[in-house]
DNA sequence: TTGCCTGCAAAGGCTTTGCATGTAG
DNA sequence: CTACATGCAAAGCCTTTGCAGGCAA
């Protein structure tokens, strides 16, 4: 069970992930919760930073968190670099990865022009999750770090 | 070096990751250009796979030359479900991966105008070199697997 | 109380590294 | 011939699993 301060901070999002998971007969335990406050947050995180973001809650569990909230829809995995992270369902849906770097950025939200012809694409019994742009910016690696005006 | 009947088998796409190897300095072994012919002969393909289609090459030397060809520009690796698989570059740029099974599916070629699309987002200094979309089809995951019109 | 959940420790699997040998250029 | 590449064995990491204790309902 959450504290109280815990629960005045809570966003509706992780409110929601809570909901679903008693709904389907799991317990929003506090580490369940607190990973999924962590990933409302901040999308894109690996276990090991979400472990680092939550002390009380062993890596392990982090893992068995994570399967779990992926088998429910509620958070999905994606694989941008070398490595896997972790974001909740319903976030941004579109984005750029920065192949040299790994870098990943959200693309604007104005897209449905675009995903309504990704879904054209896709087939007419396809639902479209989330879309990854891979490329690089022209110059080098620093640049597109630097060089962020595209990035929102 | 290659056997005049392997020679004559040689994909242009071979041919090429072959002489950029050498024009960047590094040799062209038969281990090497045997795991480009696989990948040219087929894209998606993870280390464990690629071994068994080179048994003459070890696994070592398979992660080894994935790890080169990535590093070169000559292969991408790919992680749509939670394995890592590699392809050619230069190969198709747009693809679907159904998220509950984790298939992959080239989208068709006709695709330009969502590029062209899909580039603008990511803005003037980027290059695309290419595009997944996650999704899942309105079905079970069996459903995606038969009803495979759509694929082409 | 009962069954699910957590944490620790250990196992498992994939990937990388060290070193001696082999070989392309 | 020489430097780079390969293969084996072993180490390293990330991730999962077995099991005993703990907690929510």
């Amino acid at each position: 069970m959450a504290t109280r301060l815990e629960r005045g901070l809570l966003q509706p999002e992780v409110e929601r992930a809570a909901r679903k998971l008693r709904d389907l007969g799991y317990k929003a335990t506090p580490q369940r919760v607190a990973i999924v406050k962590t990933l409302a947050d901040q999308p894109y995180q690996k276990p090991h930073e979400i472990r680092q973001r939550c002390p009380q809650v062993s890596l392990v569990t982090v893992y068995r968190t994570l399967n779990l909230l992926k088998e429910l829809g509620i958070a999905r995995r994606l694989s941008p670099g070398d490595d896997s992270c972790y974001e909740l369902v319903g976030g941004q849906a579109l984005r750029f990865v920065c192949e040299p770097c790994g870098r990943i950025f959200d693309l604007p939200e104005r897209t449905s022009e675009v995903e309504r012809g990704l879904l054209e694409l896709a087939g007419p019994a396809v639902e479209v999750t989330h879309v990854e742009v891979y490329g690089r910016s022209i110059g080098r690696c620093e640049v597109c770090l630097e060089n962020s005006d595209w990035k929102a």
